[in-house]
DNA sequence: AAGACGGGGGA
DNA sequence: TCCCCAGTCTT
């Protein structure tokens, strides 16, 4: 028997009735459906909750109306744009997938979970969003909040990291999913995570899914899913030169395309104190006093870095050569990504 | 299969 | 502090 002898109508029909009723029906991308909105909105949520992702979307359809504007805009405003939402690799794919939309599919967006997984940073769980709710196809999403609803509602044991886990839910995900309304029961079971299936306090009584839910009948539900086995994050040193010119204008350089911050503009990185005045050399500068400020944590979810904001006078000695720098004043911070952590820096200098 | 990849918010 | 979130890509 796939269905508990209790439960009388379908785990979809019943999660439908109770979004008719309680589910969110007006963020931002629920308003004015289209691929390409939903598309924008999924890959913005990916990793990213709600409250931190609306004044972002609103931003950048406001500045791009179609995929084929954001596809026409450069990298630099994209990540410009995305600053402060984390994972840039989201905003150059974004920015790639953008292009190819416009130039191999005349700017309208593939149907197929196929088609969409094929463009960058498109995965199973968004192209099967896309699907279902744009294009309104049965089509199957399974996303963190999806993945904590199904583990508890069958006491599937694990850690989602582990394959065969993921395997599992994506099986159970499958068969749940409805041939009708399946743009609601996708919204419905993602809100069901995001408002009454909660990773703490979970709000079993008003859940729609409580009669047949295994891990609400062990009275565990929290249990589910399973935890990351937790290890120690190593801790990285950093030195970030803070040169400015006599303008008060402040020398930054882009990091390259892929890794940490890839893309972004930060400030010239030493990783050893004493390298300061060689690397000023590389900047075509000649270092004179040095000043180290009070070093500042920034973590990441793999490492924490310890960076200390290095005052460094220096005087231009000639071009610099091999590295792609830009002067900025700390007031006027448009046009180019910022990490975080610069952006906080560059902003208290303006003051 | 495992690791890389940000930042924020809740507890 | 610690956890982990509307995942995907690379190795």
């Amino acid at each position: 028997m796939s269905r508990d002898s209790s439960s009388r109508s379908s785990v979809a029909s019943r999660l439908l009735r109770w979004f008719d009723q309680h589910g969110r029906k007006d963020l931002p991308w629920q308003k004015n459906i289209t691929p390409y909105r939903v598309w924008l909105s999924e890959i913005m949520l990916q990793q990213t909750q709600v409250t931190t992702v609306i004044p972002y979307f609103e931003r950048f359809t406001a500045t791009f109306s179609t995929v084929t504007d954001l596809a026409a805009a450069p990298i630099d405003q994209v990540l410009h744009l995305w600053t402060g939402l984390g994972y840039y690799a989201r905003a150059r794919n974004l920015h790639k997938t953008a292009a190819i939309v416009a130039s191999e599919y005349g700017g309208q967006f593939p149907d197929s979970v196929e088609a969409l997984s094929q463009l960058p940073g498109i995965g199973p769980s968004t192209a099967g969003a896309i699907v279902s709710i744009a294009f309104r196809q049965r089509a199957t999403i399974l996303d963190g909040n999806v993945k904590r609803v199904l583990a508890r509602h069958n006491a599937v044991p694990g850690w989602p990291g582990e394959s065969a886990v993921v395997a599992r839910l994506w099986e159970i995900a499958e068969h749940n999913t409805p041939k009708s309304r399946v743009a609601d029961y996708t919204q419905a079971i993602m809100d069901l995570g995001a408002t009454l299936c909660t990773r703490s306090k979970p709000r079993c009584d008003e859940c729609p899914l409580q009669r047949d839910c295994a891990a609400f009948a062990q009275g565990n539900p929290t249990d589910y899913p399973g935890k990351k086995p937790k290890k120690t994050i190593p801790v990285k040193t950093a030195f970030f030169l803070i040169i400015r010119d006599q303008r008060g204008n402040v020398l930054l350089e882009q990091r390259p395309p892929t890794g940490i911050w890839g893309g972004l503009w930060s400030f010239p990185e030493s990783a050893c104190e004493d390298d300061i005045a060689h690397l000023c050399q590389r900047y075509g500068l000649k270092a004179g006093k040095v000043t180290l400020d009070t070093p500042r944590r920034h973590t990441f979810s793999h490492y924490h870095l310890d960076f200390t904001p290095v005052q460094v006078s220096a005087s231009a000695t000639g071009r610099i050569s091999d590295v792609n720098t830009t002067w900025i004043q700390p007031s006027d911070l448009n046009g180019i990504g910022l990490p975080a952590p610069v952006k906080a820096l560059l902003v208290e200098m303006a003051v």
